[in-house]
DNA sequence: GTAAGATAGTCAACATGGTTGACGAAATAG
DNA sequence: CTATTTCGTCAACCATGTTGACTATCTTAC
């Protein structure tokens, strides 16, 4: 087993993730505010996300995001509430509502993509295309591959 | 401005980013579990990473951790009655109360340090040295400053 | 020395996001 | 037809955050 480098501490590894993914967002959402979204909230997006194109019911959209139906339920209301989902009656079946992106949804998801597009344009320009797949590349290597898990916020606070 | 490398998509480098911090912290608090501290939760870490050696208070924690003073309190709460902090009397401010870390405090703190170092020497061992180093460096260079903010489940969730 | 202002901590009410348990309605299996 | 499963919701609760109001105490100004 190699030991630690001392110059580096292990600790600050995870602290510059969490800034990097947090210094994305936040520009994300600082843009997203400018082009006409300033509701959306960083879970919002992967969950419109996660909605897709097809639309989905609350209790899949829960398995998909890792929380409970209810919590899925829940969110799903508040991004009803301000217009980015709607709830259909499923005609196949009476106990299913489908969860759809509204148009307002569906044009937060296409301008999310281009900013987060130019983000990394932005990335690539000061550090080099190739420092930039490499890191990509590295934290694919080294993170779970059950990374699309959306319970953030009862993970981290417990 | 450059255009975005159409091979690589901008959304990817976020969830890459969470999920290289979300596998570093769970790796982190399995290995705490085994060590005999199973009710560390991730945010529990920074917070008595920010109460430090020589204690501070719940007003002072909060401007820290960039939260309010009793949104502070309420954690020092939780962390009191797990056994990780402790409040004591200042003697020369009747209004202050102290908060310092516990020795089971600082047997957790002083375990995550190691473990982080662990943690990170598997990283050097799997992607080499110079490629972590290289992703601390530019993290470095794109992360906001002040990234030290734990109000990640208010900030995340909205 | 006292009055006024600033500061520390707490309490209360509320929002958001999570959980588990219970339950009715509807589909499916036998 | 009946039994079981599935979907959605309701209710209660926990953890985290917020703002506003309040008391107690310290500090400052006069």
């Amino acid at each position: 087993m190699a030991t630690a480098d001392p110059v580096r501490p292990g600790f600050a590894l995870p602290l510059l993730l969490l800034a990097g993914f947090r210094t994305l967002i936040d520009d994300l959402h600082a843009e997203l505010a400018r082009e006409g979204h300033p509701e959306l909230r960083p879970l919002h997006g992967f969950v419109l996300q996660a909605v897709g194109a097809d639309g989905t019911t609350a209790t899949e959209l829960g398995q998909r995001l890792g929380i409970s139906k209810q919590a899925a339920g829940k969110t799903v209301d508040r991004l009803v509430a301000v217009g980015y989902l709607e709830r259909v009656d499923d005609p196949s079946d009476a106990r299913r509502r489908l969860v759809r992106v509204t148009p307002r949804g569906a044009d937060g998801l296409r301008r999310s993509a281009e900013i987060f597009d130019r983000l990394r344009a932005q990335w690539t320009e000061t550090l080099g295309p190739e420092r930039v797949t490499a890191m990509e590349d590295d934290l694919g290597t080294m993170a779970s591959a059950n990374w699309f898990r959306l319970d953030v916020p009862g993970w981290f606070g417990g």
